[in-house]
DNA sequence: TTCCTTGCAAATCGTTTGCATAATG
DNA sequence: CATTATGCAAACGATTTGCAAGGAA
């Protein structure tokens, strides 16, 4: 259960460490093979699956059936663009309190969450508006 | 496009109209058997996504890869136990303010959101109780 | 040398789909 | 009769896994 030390597993979260944009395994495959050409598909799930259980790196569950991976492991939030499927953060830390709004509504012990806000985001509005100039 | 009645959606709606356990496609497809033996998981899966576009069920996404079939339809969350699966309601309107929070942080438009809590659940906080008396 | 990690391919699992037939309006 | 719905089985796509060979401690 020891970790060792892997070419492909730096590799992986390099590619991932900068990212904003939250990719799904294929995509993060797709990027480390610029670096490592013959990695394979298998040895990048399970690397992820490694990263997130280091707590490196963390998945989001973004409602189209593929596992999205964000390195960014702070408290925040996502949206999700329902006209382009886009991913972004949303950072606030003020909805926190919700946590302890829903134990008082709950019998359970509640000690975390994730929520997921939908709607337009600001690149489509604008094609959206240009669209409608037209 | 028009909807024709048919014994077996309306075997898989009433299968799920009282559950608050939220049952996967599989498991709605066993329970149906019983009604409609030979009833086919394709069936299944066929009406509950029209159940879902008319508006009579919603889906949950747990976290677990599965989707799981709700058919209480108004304003509500969910919570899901980390130690023994089960998914409940949490209902309070009063975290709904959290879609305008969100807008303030978020230069796109808002138009929904959904939230997950995760903890323990009541039942399984007794059998914790009950382990650690032994 | 020990044991973790890899690449490859096959296997799994939830879900979708094509098609000929049955049921509905 | 026109059309939607069904059962069956095959197809799919994301993810997992078994295994023999490679690499790190």
């Amino acid at each position: 259960m020891a970790l060792k030390h892997s070419r492909q597993r730096d590799a992986i979260y390099d590619f991932l460490k900068d990212r904003k944009d939250h990719p799904t395994a294929e995509t993060v495959y797709m990027g480390v093979r610029e670096q490592i050409p013959n990695i394979s598909l298998g040895t990048v799930y399970r690397n992820l699956m490694v990263l997130k259980e280091t707590g490196k790196i963390r998945t989001v569950e973004v409602g189209d059936g593929i596992v999205h991976f964000d390195p960014d492991t702070s408290e925040h939030n996502h949206f999700i663009c329902t006209s382009c499927g886009r991913v972004e953060d949303i950072k606030m830390q003020s909805i926190s309190s919700i946590k302890s709004i829903a134990s008082e509504h709950f019998p359970g012990k509640i000690t975390g969450y994730t929520a997921y806000f939908y709607g337009i985001c600001e690149k489509c509005l604008v094609e959206e508006k240009a669209a409608a100039g037209e």
